[in-house]
DNA sequence: TCGGAGTAG
DNA sequence: TTTTCTACTCCGA
């Protein structure tokens, strides 16, 4: 299991576009901020998140580039994700954000563990391909590829000493086999696309992804056994690892459990309540308070987080999850690939929004880059906005269908402090309000901004009013609008992804492969973590949108017996809000929109059907 | 289902 | 330490 980092991701990008760049200072812009630069300005003293005006003040030649558009990053995140799912089998590559990747690769392990030549281990052979026994690299298996935690003290004649090594723990065997894949790949990676990485080895998400913070940029860190504690003497390599860390170093400990366990750990002020907001005297960074800290604190154990962290509003057993976390425990899959997005969203910052036509403005420019992402990701099929062949022009829309509806449109807003009396409010919080998204949404033949025009004018702006019922004098500092709740439609088939259950029973199987699986006595608490919360959802949507539906366009009666169509659509026929407008009927034989009756027709001319 | 909170990159 | 543009998950009502 491993874990992908492309370093400093934004201006590699913009680096593999244009290699020049690769030797300056380069930091890309976002609003007054530095949102990430490369290395060679990390040297010279920028950092993320940095103000453009002290950047240039401490680097004056640092070349800014404008990364507001993030759909390059988007672009080139997704292809670096199907080059590496190239690689793996069975597609277990999951995408965190755009700049991290983690592989699943227990499988690729397994079989090569089982043809590995013990007698001459110096010249083995890594194969990439079950069916071409040639596809692969070579590699040598007596020693770890790249640097280990604990750093390794082998002396750099090794072969008696890892040999018999690796071979008596099957783990770090396997470990050792998964380093050299991680080699192979940052090699690919960096050779082939032009970016480096880097990559963490062990056996979850959590490890992987730690231990890939440690040796940064472009290498890679195999967390060594024993993950299990040799005896009650001995510390596990987990431990060692995780109690170096800074609590709030650990995914899934963010900055509101940091403050809370803070609170405790340091002033062990047992009046704190549960829940009582972190204030202004909240602890901040003076005082680093580790894993360890935590860990060991007395007393400490799931029950006592609970006590720390529970209460309304936090998660279900919270104190369990951060005791295994603490702990090294992660038993979350490595997910793959999703088709279809849950939200799609479009927001701006503001200096400060005040007037009803500059938010009417703001608002059509967002909801035109909605309409423009929802159709980049939620249509298939060749469609291009700008140059059509005009003979072709007929038979590329025909073509171009949706993969999903979203039935939820959410406009969010959020005002500025309001800064009383010296007093900073804490209310930099977000509001929203939903809406049934309407239907002309998805009419593709209609231009991009008049649609956004319509759906400002039609939708979003009464919610907005909603939201802000006040005339004026709404500090506002972000508008977001999203999409939501999306309705899968019928599949083509073929190689409609995620939704196949083949696929869901072989992973079922490979979640059984006995050495991914994290024990020892002092996590026995923690074993069946997320198993019901994560297992669920693809069996679900799978059994309700396995049926292929509509290869081409339905005759009537095999619209009306498909009883799973009919279901979703059932379903789609949500309740709308204002009560007004709620005159549904059919779904559009084609797009799957529910049209109502009188208008069916003057739909179905949007599309161009191939007999 | 909605709206908010929390977390992450 | 609140400055960017997202996206996901969970909770209570």
């Amino acid at each position: 299991m491993r874990l992908q980092d492309y370093d400093c991701f934004y201006a590699s990008v913009f680096e593999a576009e244009n290699p020049v760049l690769k030797s300056l200072p380069l930091a890309v812009q976002q609003k007054q901020i530095i949102a990430t630069c490369n290395y060679e300005a990390r040297r010279r003293g920028l950092k993320k998140l940095q103000l453009v005006r002290e950047a240039k003040k401490i680097c004056p030649d640092v070349v800014i580039v404008l990364g507001e558009d993030l759909a390059p990053f988007r672009d080139a995140s997704k292809q670096l994700h199907a080059f590496l799912r190239a690689f793996i089998w069975g597609d277990r590559v999951e995408r965190l954000g755009f700049d991290e990747v983690f592989l699943d690769v227990t499988e690729m392990i397994e079989y090569n563990v089982e043809l590995l030549n013990a007698h001459d281990l110096l010249h083995s052979f890594f194969h990439l391909d079950k069916l071409d026994p040639t596809v692969g690299f070579a590699f040598d298996a007596t020693k770890f590829s790249g640097p280990t935690f604990p750093p390794s003290t082998d002396s750099p004649v090794c072969i008696e000493s890892c040999f018999p090594k690796a071979f008596e723990d099957p783990l770090r065997l396997r470990l050792l086999l998964a380093s050299h894949l991680a080699r192979y790949l940052r090699d690919q990676l960096e050779h082939q696309k032009g970016y480096t990485a880097s990559v963490g080895v062990s056996t979850s998400k959590l490890l992987a992804k730690l231990a890939g913070n440690v040796h940064k940029p472009s290498n890679q860190t195999t967390l060594l056994p024993p993950y299990v504690a040799a005896g009650p003497e001995e510390e596990s390599n987990i431990t060692r690892f995780m109690d170096a860390h800074e609590i709030g170093k650990i995914p899934g400990i963010g900055y509101k459990l940091v403050n809370r366990l803070k609170a405790h750990i340091l002033c062990h002020d047992s009046d704190v309540g549960p829940h009582e907001t972190p204030t202004r005297t909240s602890v901040t960074d003076n005082n680093k308070v580790t894993v360890r800290d935590v860990r060991c604190f007395a007393n400490m154990g799931p029950h006592l987080l609970e006590k720390i962290l529970g209460g309304p509003g936090s998660s279900r057993d919270i104190g369990t999850k951060v005791w295994g976390l603490i702990n090294g425990v992660d038993t979350t899959e490595v997910h793959t690939a999703r088709k279809i997005p849950t939200q799609i969203s479009i927001e701006d910052s503001y200096g400060t929004l005040d007037t009803f036509d500059a938010v009417r403005k703001a608002l059509v420019l967002l909801a035109a880059s909605l309409i423009r992402r929802m159709r980049a990701d939620l249509t298939e099929g060749e469609r291009d906005d700008n140059k059509q062949a005009d003979e072709n022009k007929s038979s590329s829309i025909k073509r171009t269908r949706w993969l999903a509806h979203p039935r939820t449109l959410r406009l969010s807003t959020r005002t500025r402090a309001p800064e009383v009396n010296g007093t900073r409010n804490h209310i930099f919080n977000r509001v929203s309000r939903s809406a049934p998204v309407p239907r002309f949404l998805f009419n593709l033949d209609e231009n991009v901004d008049a649609l956004a025009e319509r759906l400002v004018h039609e939708s979003i702006l009464s919610m907005f009013r909603k939201l802000h019922p006040e005339r004026a004098g709404w500090h506002l500092s972000l508008l977001n609008v999203a999409v939501t709740n999306m309705v899968e439609t019928a599949g083509e088939s073929k190689h409609s992804n995620g939704r196949d259950i083949g696929k869901m029973f072989q992973q079922q199987e490979t979640n059984l492969q006995p050495w991914k699986v994290i024990d020892g006595d002092d996590h026995s608490t923690v074993h069946d973590l997320q198993s019901a919360s994560t297992a669920n959802s693809e069996w679900d949507e799978g059994k309700l949108h396995a049926a292929p539906r509509f290869p081409h366009a339905p005759s009537p009666a095999e619209t009306s017996t498909d009883d799973v169509f009919a279901d979703d659509m059932a379903d789609a026929a949500w309740e709308d809000s204002d009560g007004e407008d709620s005159t549904w009927s059919d779904p559009c034989r084609f797009c799957g929109t529910l049209v109502p009756h009188f208008a069916s027709a003057a739909h179905e001319l949007y599309h161009t059907v191939p007999e």
